[in-house]
RNA sequence: GGAUGGAUUCCCGAGUGGCCAAAGGGGACAGACUGUAAAUCUGCUGCAAUUUGCUUCGGUGGUUCGAAUCCACCUCCAUCCA
């Protein structure tokens, strides 16, 4: 099977604008593509690993990528697929994001001597001259058809700056500079960039009368139509100083039964025969699913050793019994202490399991504390010296664990 | 630049002098049921304390015994007119 038609069957293309011609391109590994990333964190989180995982097999089919970091545009903020503006970030914040960007990805892609390329917009959108860039690409947008694309519709209610409104000229801007200078013909990104990329082929159009060609990635959505790597704590962090590697395979673990098929299909590498087989899992079957869909995404983030670590926790856990060795855990000074004892509720605190004092006197009431695996039945309840010695295991309702020891 | 409307707790959104830690919904969290799933039902959702206290309603000042609510100024946003 040619990679396109690998692309498709994992349900990984959105949207493309020649089909035919694009096939080719890719089919014959005669692209050099781009996909861009604006540093507005400073941890890439699943939906760039999505783009990176596309990324590579593309690279694998021969084709050259370009990985672009937005140092530039981080500038502005793009306002596809937002509803509210965004905040501003200042410059040593965008360098110092771009920098954490550029460390993960190269666990991921390849950079080496005829590998991927980085690149950064900030580079050449720095030191554009404003009058310049107007006669040069502004007359070739027309704000009517600006402001006929899907993101910009979406903030005529709430409010658009002019600063938000450019984001599409300097990421067209982005394309036909890398098309100039490295005969970049394609470009990839999430379905929400849809219409900044074809601002991109236009310009290239009209500036330099050739074709070049965009394609986005379906974006990772549940069965219930959001979009997936979030949680309440935030975005699933690919930094596992941000997200632990137990977290993350936990989060792949929980995904609901419809999207489990689905994840495993757009985000891991596994041959397609292989996936089509558990397709007619069904029920509780689908369990070991997840567990492949967690163990393979983990992996590859976090690597064999951790993923195998974030496995056997998981089992220990929830299996019962087994090695209890890679449960998050936190070391509780000896002043921490008073005669010797620590409430529960000041140790959930310490142990971040609850924010506040009044939730964990919450959860205990409502029942959902467990130490050692027996429930907590009052909030007088206190963690002794002698518990804490051995390291007292803490749960707070099914699936939160974390071990207390005494430093 | 002018006119009007608006900013409320994680989000949406009520509340227009004391009965307001602030309705309702969503989300999150916990309990029951389960397969570490979904759906459903229940509880819960500012901080601290075992009958209470403290800090919140864009910001700063003011009026008042008492302000999310009234006044002044400021900041930000939307709509219309330029």
């Amino acid at each position: 099977m040619q990679i396109y038609d690998e692309l498709v069957a994992r349900g990984l293309i959105a949207q493309v604008t020649d089909e035919e011609e694009i096939k080719t391109l890719i089919n014959e590994g005669k692209a050099t593509f781009y996909i861009g990333f604006d540093p507005t964190a400073d941890s890439l989180h699943v939906g760039h690993f999505m783009a990176l995982c596309l990324m590579k097999r593309l690279q694998m089919a021969g084709n050259k990528p370009v990985v672009l970091l937005g140092g530039g545009t981080g500038y502005i903020g793009d306002p596809s697929g937002r509803t509210d503006l965004r905040k501003m970030l200042t410059p040593e914040t965008i360098q110092h994001n771009c920098e954490c960007f550029k460390k993960q990805m190269e666990r991921f892609i390849d950079f080496g001597e005829g590998g991927a390329i980085a690149v950064n917009n900030a580079d050449w959108l720095l030191k554009l001259n404003y009058i310049e860039v107007l006669r040069e690409v502004g007359a070739c947008f027309s704000v009517n058809n600006m402001l006929r694309a899907e993101c910009y519709k979406q903030r005529m209610e709430k409010g658009l700056s002019f600063l938000e409104f450019n984001y599409m000229i300097m990421q067209s801007y982005d394309f036909y500079h890398l098309y100039k200078e490295y005969g970049c013909n394609m470009q990839f990104g999430g379905d929400d960039q849809w219409s900044n990329m074809l601002g991109g082929t236009e310009l290239i159009r009209k500036k330099l009368g050739k074709d070049a060609y965009a394609m986005t990635i379906t974006l990772l959505m549940n069965s219930e139509g959001k979009k997936m790597g979030k949680t309440a704590n935030g975005a699933v962090w690919l930094d596992a100083n941000k997200t632990s590697p137990f977290e993350f395979f936990q989060y792949w673990r929980n995904v609901g039964d419809q999207d489990v098929l689905k994840c495993i299909r757009m985000l891991t590498f596994l041959p397609l025969e292989e996936i089509d087989a558990m397709d007619s899992w069904e029920g509780a079957k689908l369990n070991e699913a997840k567990e492949i869909l967690a163990y393979e995404l983990t992996k590859m983030v976090h690597g064999e050793e951790e993923a195998q670590k974030a496995k056997t926790a998981s089992h220990a856990l929830f299996a019962g019994g087994g090695d209890d060795s890679n449960m998050p855990t936190t070391e509780f000074e000896a002043d921490m202490l008073s005669d010797g004892k620590i409430n529960i509720m000041d140790a959930m605190v310490a142990c971040k399991l609850a924010a506040s004092k009044s939730e964990a006197r919450r959860l205990v009431t409502q029942g959902g504390v467990f130490v050692n695996d027996e429930k907590v039945a009052a909030i007088d309840f206190a963690l002794t010296q002698d518990m804490l010695k051995d390291g007292v295991k803490i749960r707070k309702g099914k699936k939160t664990f974390h071990k207390a020891v005494l430093k």
